[in-house]
DNA sequence: CGGCATCCGTACAGATACTG
DNA sequence: CAGTATCTGTACGGATGCCG
């Protein structure tokens, strides 16, 4: 409740950052983003080339079947290029392609933001939950 | 990480963007801006102080239950604030804290990536779709 | 190894009705 | 106006089994 820590802005920026046009295209990137596993899967394909089985290992906690789906999603939307080398065992290689790079940027700043705002978060969270018994 | 494992070494930048410590405050950002309305609301909660009929009529297509619940849990986050206006009919003012501000930002790279690149995600998908019969 | 198909539980999200 | 409560469908996500 103590809003001490933050002089809250008590005046309206008033400042509109999209507008309605711009609105229609954020829910496809939304959408990718939003999903579970996308962000951790770009993030591990950002560092090079990965495998499936490596990728699975890398992005913990997540099933084949998801992994999968993700990977179909990206590969759909043109962010990762999956390579197939006929070998024995079979070889799959995925890779970010030039826009599966740039979305890099976008979960940089992500990432960047949650750093900047967990523990004020987290704080909000258990004084929220303090004052909303039951 | 080990580089060049699979001998395929093709020219990736192969640089990491979030160490394994960052990557657990990571989901707590994702999960709201996974949210099908939030960033809808934050986005809307930028340009001024509204109130709940005003956000529901904004906000195309979100139900009562849908908006309560994501402001909820936006000022369970100390990203919204909530006022009440005793009054009658009673008035409930929201807006955006300034962490909640600071988050405007973060949306605000979301929309330029998406508008870059929803052009060429939309004609990959389509491609896709058209190699791939049902 | 890399994948798809199937079953199944859960959590999300919409519509509706009711309260202060 | 500003919610809360309930019911219900759906889509997500995990586990398992089978195939190339």
């Amino acid at each position: 409740m103590s809003e001490g820590h933050t002089g809250v802005t008590a005046a309206t920026p008033a400042e509109p950052i999209v507008s309605c046009a711009e609105e229609c295209g954020v829910r496809d990137v939304q959408d990718r983003l939003g999903d579970r596993w996308t962000v951790h899967v770009v993030v591990e394909l950002a560092a090079g080339p990965r495998r499936f089985k490596e990728l699975q290992r890398l992005v913990d906690g997540v099933s084949q079947r998801m992994l999968t789906f993700t990977l179909r999603r990206l590969e759909r939307d043109g962010l990762v290029r999956r390579e197939v080398f006929p070998t024995t065992p079979p070889q799959v290689e995925y890779s970010l392609t030039a826009t599966g790079h740039s979305m890099t940027h976008l979960i940089k700043q992500l990432v960047d933001w949650s750093l900047d705002h967990r523990a004020a978060i987290t704080r909000s969270r258990e004084e929220w939950d303090a004052r909303h018994p039951a």
